[in-house]
DNA sequence: GCATATAGTTCAATAATCCCGAACTATAGA
DNA sequence: TCTATAGTTCGGGATTATTGAACTATATGC
């Protein structure tokens, strides 16, 4: 089994977060994350964060586009897999961004 | 010759904003049309906006991609295309999108 | 008007990505 | 150990992207 590989925000491009936050399945999978952590939750699951009906493979690759591109962080709890978004890691790498991206996600 | 499609912005989903910036290439041109804005210019053709030494035709191809995203207007002059960023418009659709994406792009 | 130049677009074929079923791995509990 | 849960990985079919070549549209000179 990979270790999860949690890329240093400064080496991701700024192209690299806008595509993986440019398909609508990653987009609820963020939103879901930002919420959890307003509530100070303590993480999702990958079922839990991805719309549902999905196909597993398809869910895991989206997930594995995220951590990619620094947007979110996994760790392994027992058969499950808990996400967290890196909010403060991204705030400082790209001011505003996520903060606009989340604002226009909830708009529609 | 085709007239150029502009959708509302309405139409578009934040999904293909952020898959239109989610490319080098294309937020090299957003960015020169940005500053052609500030700098109140008259927009910027297709060879003045992009990278030098990209094949015309995937010029051309992002320049459609912008367009279909609804960030950018096209106008013909002469012999040539002539842009603009759709910045008002966007800025209403997606406040401070643009902005947070522009600062990051100059950031880098 | 006709030839030439400039600026893009469209077409078509190859290259790169994405999606998802099926098989596999890892952990927990009975 | 057997079964269930939760994901990952693999493979190949579907979708997108890239780009050379041919084409369209406008302008300028002869």
């Amino acid at each position: 089994m990979t270790r999860f590989i949690h890329p240093n925000l400064s080496d991701v491009p700024l192209a690299s977060v806008l595509h993986a936050l440019s398909d609508p399945v990653r987009l609820k999978i963020v939103r879901a994350l930002d919420q959890d952590r307003i509530a100070e939750g303590e993480g999702l699951a990958c079922n839990c964060a991805a719309p549902e009906g999905l196909p597993r493979a398809t869910v895991s690759n989206h997930f594995t586009v995220l951590r990619g591109a620094g947007l979110i962080e996994a760790r392994k709890e027992g058969t499950k897999v808990i996400h967290r978004l890196r909010r403060p890691e991204l705030d400082k790498r790209f001011p505003g961004l996520l903060d606009a991206v989340l604002n226009a996600a909830a708009a529609t």
